[in-house]
DNA sequence: CAGTGGTCTAGACCACATG
DNA sequence: ATGTGGTCTAGACCACTGG
């Protein structure tokens, strides 16, 4: 009784380790295990035997194991889920996702490999940030709206979008037939849109972000921000957004 | 005898912490310095204790002190120094870059702020990346020119050049008078240029990266790179960008 | 040399998800 | 009830850096 994964890990842990004073033992193993999952012999949605398994196998404590687990945890390879075990992230390598154009359009993928799911939208005040950027009063009213994309069951995408709610009173309506944003616009008088600003920056994934990304928390991330306007200028969006850090790169090309 | 950090973190571990089930000790010890980090309490460069004197001001085990540590060193928020300490890292925060400019004018800072250096350039042949994004045959000779930019002592940007050799036979010395690459192109009759590609995506410090920004190896960096060309369309640097993932935040204006 | 951070071990208890 | 990952401890040895 000896799933793949075990007969694999074996074979990683069978090549002699370098001696002490040139690499670390958890580095070496983390090696081993990220070119493995790099050449996909480690695939998508693989279970992992349990932690004192594999410590076993290689060798090591669990503690050892854990922090050679934990590296490739933060760079978005494997996933663990308490309780369950560790799981090979279906990785996504990298996809190019050109600038101001439509999330799916950028990928350049089929659209049955994509999935989106959104969450109750919500009304509330703007932040300062968001008012700045919406060039509304402080505190006026908008509406929140969250979004998670998935790409082959992977989630690669949170998105959490803010209207002014003055512009859009039939938003929640117009939103309900298609989840379409686009579908919001038009019928309330914008037929196209413009991407003003884009910003792209790093972070590290709240508790929540990273349940949603199914990332460990504190996982390094590409935030993106963007404020799209009506053709006159004004602002009708302002997004934010955040991608595992690993499954995204944007591209920006002169007009 | 106990100087200004170890007071501090005294203060820091004398609020009681939360009972084990809330959250972990150590993302409990991790917050409060992060904290102490933003609010300028802890400032740039400053030296802290040794991470036994540390484990016994917040009462946990050497490990677990690590473990907050690890955190903060993974964010940037401190270096850790073999056989040296651990030091805040100086105000990193974050530096609106505008994309298309050239480094410093993006920075908006007053060029004396701005520290270059320049390593030694090197020939060598074309990468299959370079070749591709320069136009250039298999193995085609090129210019390499590394370089590291320091914000106020700290760095925050390492750039890897490359040029091709056979448009800029004078390279050297022409780059060598002011080190600027700017120089190089006017003097081989090339007065402007455009970037006409940029891409931004995420990855993790190689050693050597990691060395030269004095982040700790692995950890997680932003990557730009461009392609430049000179008026006709034709490219003529090949530009690989590093910086540390909180150092940066790309702006891009619609035209 | 003494002090520092980096690595590693052996064992323990907990909260959680699954069957 | 079992096994999982998450946390924590107490002690050890090493390599590096500085005075």
């Amino acid at each position: 009784m000896s799933d793949a994964a075990a007969d694999l890990l074996r074979g990683l842990a069978a090549e002699p380790f370098q001696p002490r004073g040139s690499l670390p033992l958890w580095q070496q193993i983390a090696d081993r295990l990220q070119s493995a999952c790099d050449d996909g012999r480690l695939a998508g949605d693989m279970r992992l035997p349990g932690e004192i398994r594999m410590a076993e196998i290689f060798g090591v404590t669990r503690v050892t194991m854990r922090r050679a687990l934990a590296r490739l945890q933060q760079e978005g390879k494997l996933q663990a889920r308490k309780g369950v075990g560790i799981f090979v992230r279906p990785i996504p390598l990298r996809y190019r996702l050109d600038h101001g154009r439509r999330f799916a359009d950028g990928l350049e993928l089929p659209d049955e490999r994509i999935v989106t799911q959104t969450l109750p939208l919500k009304d509330g005040a703007a932040t300062p940030d968001e008012a700045q950027a919406l060039r509304l009063a402080p505190q006026a009213p908008v509406i929140r709206l969250e979004r998670l994309r998935l790409l082959d069951g992977a989630p690669v995408y949170v998105a959490a979008k803010t209207f002014p709610a003055a512009r859009f009173p039939r938003f929640a309506e117009c939103y309900g037939r298609r989840d379409s944003v686009r579908d919001v616009y038009e019928a309330h008088g914008i037929p196209r849109y413009e991407v003003i600003e884009t910003r792209v920056g790093g972070g590290f994934a709240a508790p929540e972000e990273a349940a949603a990304l199914r990332l460990t928390p504190r996982t390094p991330v590409l935030r993106t921000t963007a404020v799209n306007a009506d053709p006159a200028g004004a602002p009708i969006e302002y997004n934010l957004g955040t991608w595992p850090l690993t499954a995204v790169e944007l591209v920006l090309r002169a007009p």
